[in-house]
DNA sequence: GTCCTTTTTATGAGCTACTCAAAATATGGC
DNA sequence: GCCATATTTTGAGTAGCTCATAAAAAGGAC
């Protein structure tokens, strides 16, 4: 099958709820400075390094950015880093649980910080737009499939794909006469 | 966001719901062969080529494949086909609703016969098996999101990530006392 | 069947996203 | 500050896929 060492990474990290962006304090371990994601890395057993800071940070401010993206970011405070850096550290923390890896179709893997709830995605099939959405509806067996032949379901990853309100418009504007595609729903 | 010109291409087709495998016959539209994928390869549009038809079999016989495992097999009845042209082949038939193209993390594109119902995915973290799933238990609106930002879904893509029977047998014997991972379930 | 137009496949080159190995450097416990 | 180890950098390489153009087939008209 020939899978990557990195295996398949996704949502597999079961942390504690809480608000995703700013890191949730770890009881001020020892003292640590007044950045939070500090102390998380640390508590993930990994060294704090001004590389993985500035990921973090740049994946704060723009959720769901490839790994080209991050890069742009943080050369903006460390504008030696390199590719292949970025690629180690989305690794690393991916690996701790502290990012978590979106694969979409037709697109690089993406990186987000919010990793305590098991939300899912969003993307506009027109402009490729990604939006976080909560858990379906209802309850937890929601998406319990109806036969698993055998395998102990671990995650669902669920990627819903459709129009955004600005794609939406754009379309009915171009062809008028034409419903808004607000109606088909295979599940 | 420069995604390719082909686009997100999952999963749209909205055919009407038939057995998969064997094509079901276009009302023998003009006394094709005794092959159905011909009649459903020119009812799409398309020209029935030997390529096309043999990629089709090839995943007819082997779902889920990849380009590359896709290629070896047709190359049993089509030697000097290119890899290019398995890509071309595996596009046009994707885009004609002919074939649906499945994205799973840390892999390459794989691809399936399997049109016609809006079913899901779920994967082996261990191993990699794929198996095909039905909708999640229950209707439609059980994958409806909560709150989608203005978006107007048309399709939910469900990949199931969990442990397949063997491995799971694998991992209690290396690993007794410690029980079977079939608990936890964020969905 | 033959001719002709259009679609499809083959050829060949190129690129993006990512991986790997080894050397240089930084972290953090002492 | 020192040292062992984790991390980053350097440099090279690969898989998977795309693009442009030329050659070859499909299928409708005759």
């Amino acid at each position: 099958m020939s899978y990557s060492k990195y295996g398949m990474m996704k949502s597999m990290s079961p942390a504690s709820p809480h608000e995703p962006g700013r890191a949730p304090e770890q009881s001020a371990a020892h003292g640590a400075a007044s950045l939070p994601w500090a102390a998380r890395v640390r508590a993930s057993g990994l060294r704090v390094t001004k590389q993985r800071l500035a990921v973090l940070d740049a994946l704060d401010h723009a959720p769901h950015a490839t790994a080209d993206q991050v890069l742009d970011r943080v050369r903006q405070s460390l504008p030696d880093i390199t590719v292949q850096s970025v690629y180690t550290v989305l690794h690393s923390l991916t690996d701790a649980g502290l990012l978590r890896q979106l694969d979409l179709a037709n697109s690089p893997a993406r990186y987000e910080t919010r990793v305590a709830d098991n939300h899912h995605h969003a993307v506009c099939t027109e402009c490729g737009r990604i939006e976080d959405v909560a858990c379906a509806v209802g309850h937890a067996p929601c998406l319990t499939p109806a036969e698993t032949h055998g395998m102990a379901i671990r995650v669902a990853d669920v990627v819903y794909q459709g129009l955004c309100a600005d794609c939406a418009r754009r379309e009915a504007d171009a062809a008028p006469g034409t419903p808004s595609p607000r109606d088909a729903h295979q599940g």
